[in-house]
DNA sequence: GGAATAGTGTCTGTAAGACATTATACC
DNA sequence: GGTATAATGTCTTACAGACACTATTCC
């Protein structure tokens, strides 16, 4: 069996794999969990949605990749959101046209802009959700798989970081957050007890100038709060970040 | 921008990605976490270490790739050992000789056998993780950076799933599993309290025969305990699995 | 005042961590 | 008996979940 790792053996005798970077970018908006697609113009999957992505140069970083493409196809750069790997997807048959290897990513970011910084529009959508765990939406290649794969992370990695804080702008109000939790969990959370998982987790601290912070709707105005820098480890080592997920 | 999920695009304008499935496979002998490894023959980086892995065949999914590279150099078979995919590398100046994206694996066995089914010796070795850690040992490529990421996996895996139980024979006693937790954590846990933990997961259920169980060993003789099936999802929800891991 | 949201307080059940105690083997 | 391991029990503390209550806004 030829080895990458001995040496004499010839990789070009091999046939070549393209390797792409799809992102599942989420984003919250109309009070519901939202992924970032693309409607396919040609075949095959014509018509079907798929995720932003697209081939790794042949001198570019997986990682440098995505980010690329998530900035070319939303306007988005690194600083604006949240972007990790997530599974690499290598089923020979995938791609009806050759082996296309495809390393997925996942994204959270606060707001989709709706033109890139050169000013054409962007031609990305939105899609909910909830639609494509229902099976009503269709999705090109093994997308749909995919991106149920980057919800499982989502909520899980919710359970035990502050990533949640990314849906929203850098200063927010805990009952945002809570509505966060309980959008990609599709659950109710008590607001008093996320408001005390909340400070316990010692994941965020208070914006100094709470004076601008201009109320809108109704209710006693909520505190503005920021995430916590990771570089401030001293003392308050958080066991749990948030707050538990229901059990039903 | 070339994108594989527009038509009109000619994949064989681009060079090739060659893909490799690497893994890193873990067991315990003489009381201590090692990784099984190979040692190089050829440049570059002979006689560094590395993992066991190699090209994707051009019509082979990644996990099979995986299955076969493992069962190749090491002589386990899928039923042997866990195997699960666990990160994707793609620097392009990983590999001095070619653009190589590697798909890293990382497995759980619970003995490694001496000799393939064939016949012929096994090349793979056990190197401890202790010394891969403290730096004592030279990984060719970004091996180190790998395993690194795998042992990191491989501890947060044994806070939520049962999955520590796949060092050990199917039947095991619940104080080796508490020793196998040891040596990946590094710490000491409370026998007790382990115990109490161990039963109230649910994860576990008592082997029915427990006459030919025969004790070696000073002590009273302890219990064989196998895994519960998951398939029995009645009733007992467990909310975590084990223990929990020491904060220090 | 009524409704809605923010924030605090209280009570209870569960479980983790520390540690003692008993049980049963080998030496 | 001494030692080692298995298994059970006890006590304390921490915290999740349920829920009541106060605070502050808009209508």
């Amino acid at each position: 069996m030829p080895n990458p790792h001995v040496p004499g053996y010839d990789p070009t005798a091999f046939p070549p794999f393209a390797v792409t970077a799809d992102v599942v970018l989420f984003t919250i908006e109309d009070g519901a969990l939202q992924a970032v697609l693309i409607r396919r113009g040609g075949e095959p999957f014509r018509g079907a949605w798929a995720l932003p992505g697209g081939f790794v140069l042949p001198d570019e970083d997986l990682d440098k990749a995505a980010a690329r493409e998530l900035a070319e196809e939303t306007g988005l750069t690194e600083a604006d959101c949240h972007l990790q790997q997530l599974s690499t997807y290598g089923d020979p048959r995938r791609d009806p046209r050759m082996r296309v290897v495809t390393v997925a990513y996942w994204a959270v970011c606060a707001e989709l802009p709706e033109t890139r910084p050169g000013g054409d529009a962007i031609a990305a959508e939105l899609v909910r959700t909830d639609r494509i765990e229902k099976g009503e939406v269709v999705l090109a290649f093994d997308h749909d798989r995919i991106l149920r794969d980057a919800l499982e992370r989502l909520r899980a990695i919710l359970e035990t970081t502050a990533l949640g804080a990314r849906f929203l702008a850098p200063a927010f109000r805990i009952g945002a957050l809570r509505r966060v939790y309980e959008l990609v969990w599709s659950t109710r959370l008590d607001p008093g007890n996320f408001q005390r998982g909340f400070r316990l987790s010692g994941a965020f601290e208070r914006c100094p100038n709470q004076n601008g912070a201009a109320h809108k709707g109704r209710g006693r105005p909520a505190a503005l709060w920021r995430v916590r820098e990771p570089a401030n480890s001293s003392g308050t080592a958080l066991r749990r970040l948030v707050i538990r997920r229901p059990k039903k």
